[in-house]
DNA sequence: CCAAAAGTGTTCCGAATACACCCATGC
DNA sequence: GCATGGGTGTATTCGGAACACTTTTGG
């Protein structure tokens, strides 16, 4: 293993790209990100993903979670590593981005803010603004990331409250696929994995009333890598 | 961005899990990987992955691939980053590796070597000696990534030199694998991904000539990340 | 009663599997 | 010829997709 004699330049920061499912209204619902404006060179003023510099003692997904918790005020439910990113000229200063994704329930979404709410803003994840960095790329490859695992995780209900239906469970993974998904087939494919339970509950709305569900079981959404002990624990 | 005040002590370091098959005579072929014995602290004497700082005007992909070379003497045929480890209590010393996987043709490992020949060796990935840090999760982790990826992607082809038959490449998805696949249907499936050219040539042998194929096109072996244009690149 | 979503039943199709069988070579 | 791996044919099974149909509510 060689070394460098120097000590050199580069730096490590960690990103989030922290996405939500939002209901504008009585619309289908769209997916959502928080963004934090810039005050400083380089790209002041341009809008960033949240993060920081890692700090001494924390790991790279405490780093993560607590950028998260500044920028949103939220724990998230569902938090994995997504990419180191270490080209040389994505920043004027040699930094390399650690880069997580983080789901976030969306009622807890709504109004709550971190330390300085002046410079965040949430954008829907299909118009998003001109963007400091590298950046623009990394969301996509999160979307890409997202829309990938859901095919083969329970990473969606990352993105619902502990009681949820069918049609609910169905609605997001709609939303991220951006497809429509016929109820009966989507119904049987999840109970077939057997990881939800039913519960005697109800929900009575508009018509005939949706049974509520919760998770079957208190194991991850759905396999964040090779995490060490230390970071198993997302709360 | 916040930005902590003092140039802390944080260092990066780029690390590869470099695989091959090797084929001891008639024996199965076995997946197999070098290291490099640490001559000094921490571990001093431990084996360890190839690897080594990251230098302030190379990506991260560069570094992994000099590393590799620096040890084998080899270009890899697939690079991938495989994960960024960066647990407080890794190292004495705090260090960010961002850890690479390589693929490397069988008959290029064979006696060729980088620049230390002595302190490198090639191990059985089933049969690996005491590592130093948290390498011996690093190359579980390879493992799981490689016999996943197996099953979706063409990666496989990375062990195989240009011109291969069809028991070649299945012997090679076996090894992977752990298990025995059916020759018939082996052949109908990687046929249908319409990937593989035949060629006129035939590998002679002891019993009926067998196809030589090679690969279709020039496209990647598999989706390697969100890569930049400067790491697209691998020769 | 009617509309609409919740939930069930059934058919169809394509991919993965198992395995019988033929082909071409070295010995 | 015969052993062995190369290569083809075919029946079965399983899961996903499509969609008809029944149930239960609000209005």
């Amino acid at each position: 293993m060689t070394r460098s004699e120097h000590e050199d330049g580069i730096r490590v920061a960690v990103s989030t790209v922290i996405l939500t499912l939002r209901r504008d209204g009585g619309q289908a619902p769209r997916l959502a990100l928080p963004l934090v404006r810039r005050t400083r060179d380089p790209h002041a003023g341009a809008w960033a993903l949240p993060g920081g510099w890692l700090d001494d003692a924390e790991s790279l997904a405490a780093a993560a979670a607590r950028t998260l918790a500044e920028t949103t005020g939220l724990a998230p439910s569902y938090l994995e590593q997504l990419y180191a990113f270490g080209a040389v000229d994505r920043s004027p200063s040699r930094v390399i981005s650690v880069v997580y994704w983080a789901l976030v329930r969306e009622e807890e979404s709504v109004g709550a803010v971190g330390s300085d709410p002046e410079n965040v803003a949430w954008f829907d994840a299909e118009d998003l603004p001109g963007l400091a960095f590298d950046h623009a790329r990394i969301i996509e490859y999160a979307l890409w990331r997202l829309r990938n695992k859901v095919g083969y995780s329970r990473v969606a209900q990352g993105f619902l409250p502990p009681e949820f239906t069918l049609a609910d469970l169905r609605e997001a993974y709609e939303t991220i696929l951006g497809r429509r998904l016929d109820p009966a087939n989507f119904r049987r494919q999840v109970d077939a994995t057997r990881t939800l339970i039913p519960t005697n509950a109800f929900r009575t709305g508009s018509h005939r009333p949706a049974r509520l569900y919760r998770d079957a079981t208190d194991v991850e959404l759905a396999d964040r890598g090779p995490l060490s002990p230390e970071e198993t624990r997302t709360s």
